[in-house]
DNA sequence: TTTCGATTGCGCCAATTGTCACAATTCTAC
DNA sequence: GTAGAATTGTGACAATTGGCGCAATCGAAA
């Protein structure tokens, strides 16, 4: 296990998608080779940043000329893991959940819902786009069986944290949240929140002190 | 001016609204006074961290004691713009650009969608939740008249630059973009994106190493 | 009034993260 | 085949960010 060795920071990971999702666009416009420049421009990140980020992995480049796209986007594809289908279960049934399960930008990366699941006995049973609903009492053992690695929680807030505690207790190790609430989780186990109104307060801020000196 | 000397980092500015949010939630509960240990567990975020990133903005606690929960809460409103009415309006009225106009998580934050916007004919001066869908020529003018400081873009990838391009000449200096595209603005523009994609992706890379591992 | 446990605010240091700069390499053009 | 322009990968350094530890202070209790 020759590059192990060095931990690799998590805000590099966090980049990795937006790299794989640019090359792919470069790759779908038919470009072959592109230089840490030229990409670090369609993402607003220096050229060393890329090159070193890439580094981790391995030596994608060649010099003088740059980076193969085709290539590069499966080597980051298999590093992330994108390689595969990934099952998921939706929690919460609602107006979100139905929108995620018919959303259709999942499916295409490999994202797959193979499960949903609610608390409300009356939407037991009705079925949405080939998932049919489950009761809560049948998760972990879906779980298990759809060997789900990926929750998705659409519950009203004030039940949220209670629903993750007992994903996590299923063993789920991975959640994405639309619920807003600050997630309390073991530390071996990722959530990722999808929060606009967090997003809008941070920027707030900044429009804030323009605001301000406008006024003054 | 004593303290916009020193410039407060970023990544503070991204946990402020963290901050508002959990301690709103123990407001709620009837809590008057909590320790930055306390309000660490409930985010897992060290206790120091906490003190330090209020101190950027001054003293708000007591030796001894803790942070008074209102007061608090009310100086990071204050703070980060919260104490007052944000305009925003949405481009793009297709499926997710309805839900965004019906959510009804952003007004009891300040947030109000007062203009809509979209380029096809047929769905100009269609009218959702007191909003009317306005042509996207119309969106300069309404904007400025309107005060428009936030835009939220829901209009498909495609197109995504070249509306978000034309609202930052129409003076925006902040856009929530759900599109799935890595945006780019001059660097007074504040952008957020809401990627469900991107965050599932983020998560596999550690997923992988654990499925990997049991698989050898 | 005094003592004591609790907790803040902050100086200082540690850890993490980002950038620079350059040797090594590749490709092109002649 | 050679010269020159382009660009990578990386070691060394710089900047940013996080956390420790403690003096100062607060409130409660005796
Ligand atoms: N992040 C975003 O972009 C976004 C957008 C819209 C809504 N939301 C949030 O998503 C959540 C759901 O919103 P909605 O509009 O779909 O609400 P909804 O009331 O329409 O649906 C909630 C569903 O959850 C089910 N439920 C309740 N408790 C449950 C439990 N313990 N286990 C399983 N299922 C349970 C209910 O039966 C219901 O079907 C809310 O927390 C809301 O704030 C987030
Ligand atoms: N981030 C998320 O959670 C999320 C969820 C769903 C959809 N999306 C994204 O949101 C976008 C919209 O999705 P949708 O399902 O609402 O699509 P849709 O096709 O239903 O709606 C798109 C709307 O945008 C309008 N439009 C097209 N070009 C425009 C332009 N130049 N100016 C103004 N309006 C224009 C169209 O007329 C249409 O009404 C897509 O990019 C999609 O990928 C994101």
């Amino acid at each position: 296990m020759p590059d192990s060795i060095h931990a690799i920071p998590e805000v590099v990971i966090l980049r990795l998608p937006l790299y794989v999702r640019v090359l792919t666009q470069l790759k779908d416009e038919g470009t072959e080779v592109i230089s840490s420049r030229e990409l670090g421009d369609r993402l607003s990140v220096t050229p060393a940043q890329i090159r070193k980020d890439l580094s981790y992995f391995g030596r994608f480049g060649k010099q003088g000329r740059g980076y193969n796209v085709s290539y590069l986007v499966g080597e980051l594809r298999q590093v992330l893991g994108l390689d595969r289908q990934w099952n998921t279960a939706v929690i919460g049934i609602g107006r979100l959940g139905r929108a995620i399960i018919n959303y259709p930008g999942f499916a295409p990366e490999g994202f797959k819902v193979v499960a949903a699941f609610d608390a409300d006995p009356a939407q037991v049973g009705r079925q949405f786009e080939d998932v049919a609903i489950q009761s809560i009492g049948e998760m972990q053992q879906t779980i298990r069986e759809r060997n789900i690695a990926i929750a998705i929680v659409a519950v009203p807030a004030p039940q949220a944290q209670r629903v993750i505690s007992e994903l996590v207790s299923c063993g789920v190790k991975a959640i994405l949240n639309y619920a807003p609430i600050a997630p309390q989780v073991p530390e071996d186990v990722r959530v990722r929140n999808i929060d606009p109104v967090l997003a809008l307060q941070t920027m707030t801020y900044h429009l804030k002190v323009r605001q301000d000196e406008a006024g003054s």
